[in-house]
DNA sequence: ACCGTATACCTTGCAGTACAAGGTATCAAG
DNA sequence: CTTGATACCTTGTACTGCAAGGTATACGGT
């Protein structure tokens, strides 16, 4: 049985599943920055850090998709206790590709809070 | 023919497409807060005040699910120098979603941040 | 040796969103 | 009557993330 990664999170807005479409990307290659990790350490990484809960199902296909991108590069390393672990580092072009695309957020984020600072009110808790 | 809205805009990267879904609802409920607008005001006002280049065919739609939600009124008005226009406004229901929004927005944008700041030295142009 | 559990990786079908392109309607000017 | 401008709407396509399920290796208990 998995153990309900969101068992006392969210209801099921859908909105915030919509809303992490596209930053994902950039999380994982922003994650990745500090140094190699592997599938499921990037998965707590990004729970941990910045409080996006992803399934496995999400990282890995998206993994696939950087590395045929030649943004990231994996190797197997043998684990002495466990099973053999795939670890995920950042090519140049990934870390050009980053901060390219931490630029254009950065960009994009400040438009959206100009637009909300109307209701600024409001958000202020 | 069409005035190409984007014409010396970033190149077709995809990625800022898929970066603003989910936020466009948030960014019409926003520009709707200081009163009414008619449907291609939204789209000039979100262009002009946060950069979000949106089409006709994106917002149209949009704001027929936000008024079958229930978080949108809409009503005709006719234009002296012109064709009717269809005016939207906020219900009460809108403005309280609006701010539930903006504060999930707020949390995740800032988790966001948080992920980017090891790479900063790069995104301060 | 055998079985259950934990860790780790991957694949398939589904749902939801934005966009480009095209279509309709009204008014003003030529 | 035709052209252009304004304004609204609809259809088909492409892309993304997710839930659910599947495989493989190691460890500990019986």
């Amino acid at each position: 049985m998995k153990p309900t990664p969101n068992a006392d999170r969210e209801p099921p807005d859908k909105w915030e599943v919509q809303l992490r479409k596209g930053c994902l990307e950039l999380a994982i290659l922003a994650s990745l920055w500090g140094g190699e990790l592997y599938g499921l350490e990037i998965l707590r990484r990004l729970a941990s850090d910045s409080e996006l809960i992803v399934s496995e199902g999400t990282v890995y296909p998206l993994l696939s998709r950087l590395k045929s991108l030649g943004l990231v590069e994996s190797k197997w390393v043998e684990s002495d206790a466990g099973h053999p672990r795939k670890y995920y580092l950042l090519t140049p072009s990934g870390r050009e590709r980053a901060i390219e695309m931490a630029q254009i957020w950065s960009r994009f984020s400040a438009g959206l809070g100009r637009l909300l600072v109307p209701l600024g009110k409001g958000t202020a808790r």
